[in-house]
DNA sequence: ACCTGAACACCGTTCAAGT
DNA sequence: ACCTGAACACCGTTCAAGT
């Protein structure tokens, strides 16, 4: 493998690095082979170029990474800023975290490496001021506000922590012993599986639908902060909804 | 460095290792050092012994990694079964999960571990196996279940998602006219900062004090599926379904 | 200023060999 | 059966050198 320094002395030096380009390489090479195909030396090959060359445009790793954490949140940012706009705080939220969602699903690494971040990137604060804002003028106090933000967590972002990555589905391959071992240790769960699948094959994805999931999350927890923000303008009067 | 090989025939050699022994070592290691000082080469170091030795006992990093998730998992397990009875769902699935967090407490390490591992390890499943039980006893229906499984997501193990490391609070050396920049750029944020470091003071930790909004979400949950629950054993009364 | 080659200090893992 | 030494195929990163 040798490289040709002839050919014509202007064309030859292909279009010059640069902060963007790497970090554009980084998220096309995420998306198509994941994030941990994201490797300084696979990436600098990608770029036709010696991996060393990566740190005169990005600091290292670290910094590289949260390019790409910057580049989902304004992916994010750019769906918000199309979405119909309303009164209602609930419905806005609403729109701005399933808006979100689907950036999520278009990078299925983001979550799992925004989770890594152990700095607060600061297109990721931006957002949250965002979504802070909404609540606010919505009627909420901060005091409210601050715990939403904890309680719908990375929700705002579109996700819910997978607790296991989907390669389990893959790899789903469970014998008929194996399966009459499981019900008889976890009835409970055996049972749950049964109900569930005879309950589906409507329009579900699977017998576990992560989009109704998310939305049936959402919903509970913002009926749950509507009841306690209308509680809290009222003072405490009787219950009642 | 070389090793000794004479002393005493029947004391010299150490006590032999065993799958039991390495996890041992390699859980001390992740609670004293973090999680990436768990090393095949650092843990053998620890045992005394050369690191391709490690292989006899564990198939290989991930499995290793899975003993750890089966530690924490028995440790929840224990911990649940030294809790005191009660006949409400609710109470019941509340003292579960605080039991659960105060294990993920004492591992720090265990919340990032558990959500990188891509097949679910049995002991997790029979952790699930427990609360499903609580709350089909309780009355819920195997799909409302289901879903509460899915909206109480990784509570049941007694954590949330923390969006980012703690790390971040250590580098939190931000110049005044860093503050006044980000006051600007992020005014609602900057309110509630404010606002609510004047409201602390009493006995939080911080004015993040995440044993107060773990709570705050987790009841703001259970009070969801509470309702949900009724709602599902009163037939859909007035509204539509 | 931008890129490179060689090297360093780590990884997990395989394999043939020792006892 | 249990442990080891040497090696392989990777990492991220540093440094001195090239253009």
């Amino acid at each position: 493998m040798k490289r040709q320094r002839r050919t014509s002395p202007t064309v030859s030096r292909r279009t010059p690095l640069s902060h963007d380009r790497v970090i554009d390489h980084a998220m096309t090479i995420a998306d198509s082979d994941g994030l941990e195909a994201v490797t300084m030396r696979r990436l600098a090959a990608a770029l036709g170029v010696e991996a060393m060359s990566l740190y005169h445009h990005v600091r290292g790793k670290e910094m590289l990474l949260d390019g790409l954490v910057d580049r989902v949140a304004s992916e994010i940012a750019k769906g918000i800023s199309k979405l119909p706009r309303s009164t209602s705080w609930r419905t806005t939220l609403r729109r701005r975290v399933l808006a979100a969602r689907t950036v999520m699903l278009r990078h299925r690494w983001a979550p799992g490496l925004i989770e890594t971040r152990t700095s607060i990137p600061p297109s990721l604060f931006l957002h949250y001021e965002g979504v802070l804002g909404v609540m606010i003028e919505g009627g909420f106090s901060y005091h409210l506000a601050h715990r939403a933000m904890h309680a719908l967590g990375s929700m705002t972002l579109g996700f819910v922590q997978e607790l296991f990555s989907p390669a389990s589905a893959g790899s789903a391959t469970v014998t008929e012993t194996q399966m009459a071992q499981i019900a008889r240790s976890l009835p409970y769960t055996a049972a749950m599986v049964a109900a569930e699948m005879h309950a589906g094959g409507d329009s579900t994805l699977g017998w576990c639908d992560s989009q109704a999931e998310f939305e049936f999350t959402l919903d509970l927890l913002l009926d749950g902060l509507e009841r306690k923000r209308k509680e809290e303008r009222r003072p405490p009067a009787p219950r009642r909804r």
